[in-house]
DNA sequence: ATTGACATCCAAAACGTTTTGGGGTATTAT
DNA sequence: ATAATACCCCAAAACGTTTTGGATGTCAAT
C-alpha cells in the first residue's frame, strides 16, 4: 500500500487539511510547521496521488498528442525532436504528456481524441500535420477544448499556432534552384489534402513565376512523406523524355529517397541534378550528399506549443497567438556540388 | 460541465450502481436494462471520468516511457518507429501511453521515474538504452514495480525482456566484411556503460579472433549514437598513417555519419571503404550508397513489449519472459559495391 | 404456506485529495 | 476589560467512480 496524505498528518498529528496546505504553499500555515511537513513528507516518501488530486482539481495535468502514423512501419525523426520537445517543455510546466498513434483521419484517430477529451484525461491538445480542412479543429473549437497547432488550417475559426511560412520559405528553395540556372525543375509533394503540401506547392509555383519559367504539369508529383515515395516518384521523374536537372522535394525523407533513385539513374547529385529538401532534420547534413534544405528549429517549435498550450489552460491570456518562425535556408552540395 | 453516470442514472431512474454496472457488463443487470443503459449513454455523450475511475480502481491505465534524450537537439528515427509501437499496442489493451524524456543517468531522469510511480500516474513502465548496471532496473525491481526492457542489464535481478542478442548478429554483420576479405576492420561504438556497446564489441572480437584478425585498439573507436559522432569518429580513423578498409558501426545513426565522412576523404563506399550499420531504420536503405545492416523489427518488439507489460499488469504469469527476436542481415550496396 | 433459488436492482462506503468556511489563541488597539 | 486583528489550524464536504453487501420481488419446489 501507498503512503497518503493521512499517514503524513497522523505522524505530525495534525490534520490533513494543514499538510495538503503546507504543501501547496498557502500561507496560513506557519513557517515552522510548513518546514516539519515538508521533511517528514520527503522522508516519508509521500507523493499526492494523482488521480484523487485530478479528480478534485478538475484537471488532469498532462497534455495529449497523437501521431499521424500512417503505417505500422513508420520511422520520421521529425518526430522524436518534436516529441522530445513537447515533453521537455510540459514537464517544466508540470504536465505530462501523454502519446497516442493512429492514422489520419480514421475512426481509430477520431476515437482517440474523443477518449481523452471527453474523460478528461487531457487538458490540452497539440495537433500537427494539418489538412487544409481539418475536422480535429474543428471538432475541438467546436466543443472549446484548449489545443495548439503547428501549420494552420484554412478552418474559419481562431487558434494559437507556430507556424512557418511554407509558400515563402519553398519559394526561397526553389529559387535557390532557379538561380543557378536550372529550368526544368521538378517538386515532389505530399497528399493534396495536407496543409505543408498546399503551402509548399504554392511556393513552388510562386518561384516559377518570378523566374518566368512554365509550369508543367508533368514535372508535379505526389509523394506520401517517406523516403520510399520520394525514390519512386524520383524514378518516375528521371525516366521522363525531357527528365529534371532540379528536384525540390516537400520534406527531407523524401529527398534522401530522391537521392538513391538519382544514382541508380547514374546521376551526379550536385551536378547533374540538384536536390533539395525541406524541414533540416539533424543527421540529414550527413547524407550523401549533404542536403540542401530548409533547416526549421523543430525542438524549439515544439517547446513554444506547449508554452503556449499550458498558458491557454491556466486560462491566461495570450498576448501572441500566432507565432511565425524564421528557418534559414541551408545551402550543402546536393545542390551546390564541390 | 461534462456529464456524469450520475446524469444518465438521473434519466433513466435508475441508480448509478446499475448504470455502473450495466456499462461494465456484469450479469446481475436485465439485458433490456443493460441496452437501455448503453444506448442513452451514448446519446448523451458520457463518458466516465478517468480519474475517478483510477482513483477507486486503484490503476491508471497507463504506462510511461522516458525518452533517453541527450541534448536538446535530438532526433533518432528509432524512436518514432518505436514509440509508434508502444502506443499502438498499449491502445490495444486499453492503455494509454505516458511520454516523457529525461538525459541518461541524471537527476531529472531519477526524479521523473519516481514521479510517475510514487503518485501512480503509471501502472509500469518501459526501459530501453539499458546500462550494464542500469539504476532503473535496480530500483524498479527493488520496489517491485512492473517494467520490461528493450535489451538485458547486468544486474542480478529477473524481469521480463525482449532482446536481440547483439553480440552474436554483430558478429555476423563482422563476419561478413571479413569474408570479403578485409583485414583492418575497424569498430565505431558508444558510451561504455551502454548494454549495446559491451555486446557489440564482443561480437566484433568474437569475429576478429574466429578469422584469425588481430585486436588492434587503434580501429576501436566511440561515437555517440548520432551521425555527429560518427562522422568525426570516422574522420579519426581514416586519418591514421593504417587506415581500416571496412568499418562496422554500433548503429545506423553512426553509419550515415562515417558514410559523409568517407566522401570527404574520397573513398567510395562499397569498394575503397565499407560500412555496415546496425538497427535496419526505416529509410535507411536510401543512404547513398544503401546501406549494409543488420534489420531489426523495431516496431515489433515494441509491441511485444507492452504486451508483456499489459500481461504482467493484469497479474498474469508470462509464459516467456525473455523473448528473442531474430534480426536480418541485410547487405547492400555499402559493402559490396555494384 | 413456507422455503430456496434466482434475477434485478440499489444505498452507502470507499478511493485520496483540495477547498470551504469557520474556530480557536495570542497580540494589539481602544 | 473588551474589541479587533492576525495568525494557525481543522472538520467536513466535494470530486465521480467502483464495489460491497444486501433488499426486493418472482417463481418453483416442498
Amino acid at each position: 500500500m501507498n503512503i497518503t496524505i493521512r499517514d503524513v498528518a497522523k505522524k505530525l498529528n495534525l490534520s490533513i487539511t494543514t499538510v495538503s496546505r503546507a504543501l501547496d504553499g498557502y500561507s496560513d500555515v506557519a513557517e515552522e510547521t510548513r518546514q516539519r511537513v515538508i521533511e517528514t513528507a520527503r522522508q516519508m516518501g509521500y507523493a499526492p496521488n494523482q488521480a484523487a488530486r485530478q479528480l478534485r482539481r478538475k484537471r488532469a495535468d498532462s497534455i495529449g498528442y497523437i501521431l499521424p502514423a500512417d503505417r505500422p512501419r513508420f520511422s520520421d525523426p521529425f518526430f522524436a525532436e518534436f516529441v522530445a520537445g513537447l515533453g521537455d517543455e510540459a514537464a517544466a510546466h508540470g504536465l505530462d504528456l501523454l502519446v497516442s498513434s493512429a492514422p489520419p483521419n480514421s475512426q481509430a484517430e477520431q476515437r482517440a481524441y474523443e477518449r481523452w477529451i471527453q474523460s478528461r484525461k487531457v487538458d490540452g491538445m497539440v495537433l500537427n500535420r494539418l489538412h487544409l480542412q481539418d475536422w480535429r479543429v474543428q471538432y475541438l473549437s467546436e466543443v472549446g477544448f484548449p489545443f495548439v497547432t503547428l501549420e494552420r488550417s484554412q478552418d474559419a475559426c481562431d487558434y494559437p499556432s507556430v507556424e512557418v511560412d511554407g509558400r515563402r520559405w519553398f519559394k526561397v528553395l526553389v529559387d535557390h534552384l532557379a538561380e543557378l540556372g536550372h529550368r526544368r525543375v521538378a517538386y515532389i509533394g505530399a497528399g493534396a489534402e495536407l496543409k505543408i503540401q498546399a503551402d509548399r506547392l504554392a511556393g513552388y509555383q510562386d518561384s516559377l513565376q518570378s523566374h518566368d519559367l512554365p509550369y508543367d504539369a508533368v514535372l508535379v508529383t505526389e509523394g506520401d512523406l517517406t523516403s520510399d515515395g520520394g525514390f519512386y516518384a524520383a524514378k518516375r521523374l528521371l525516366a521522363l523524355p525531357q527528365p529534371p536537372t532540379a528536384i525540390a522535394c516537400v520534406d527531407d525523407m523524401t529527398a534522401l529517397g530522391v537521392l538513391h533513385a538519382a544514382r541508380e539513374h547514374g546521376r551526379v547529385v550536385g551536378k547533374d541534378l540538384l536536390v533539395a529538401g525541406f524541414d533540416g532534420m539533424a543527421g540529414f547534413e550527413h547524407t550523401q550528399p549533404p542536403l540542401t534544405t530548409i533547416n526549421q528549429p523543430v525542438y524549439q517549435m515544439a517547446r513554444k506549443l506547449v508554452q503556449m498550450l499550458a498558458a491557454q489552460i491556466a486560462g491566461q491570456v495570450l498576448v501572441e497567438r500566432h507565432v511565425q518562425i524564421e528557418p534559414v535556408l541551408e545551402i550543402r552540395q546536393s545542390t551546390v556540388g564541390k
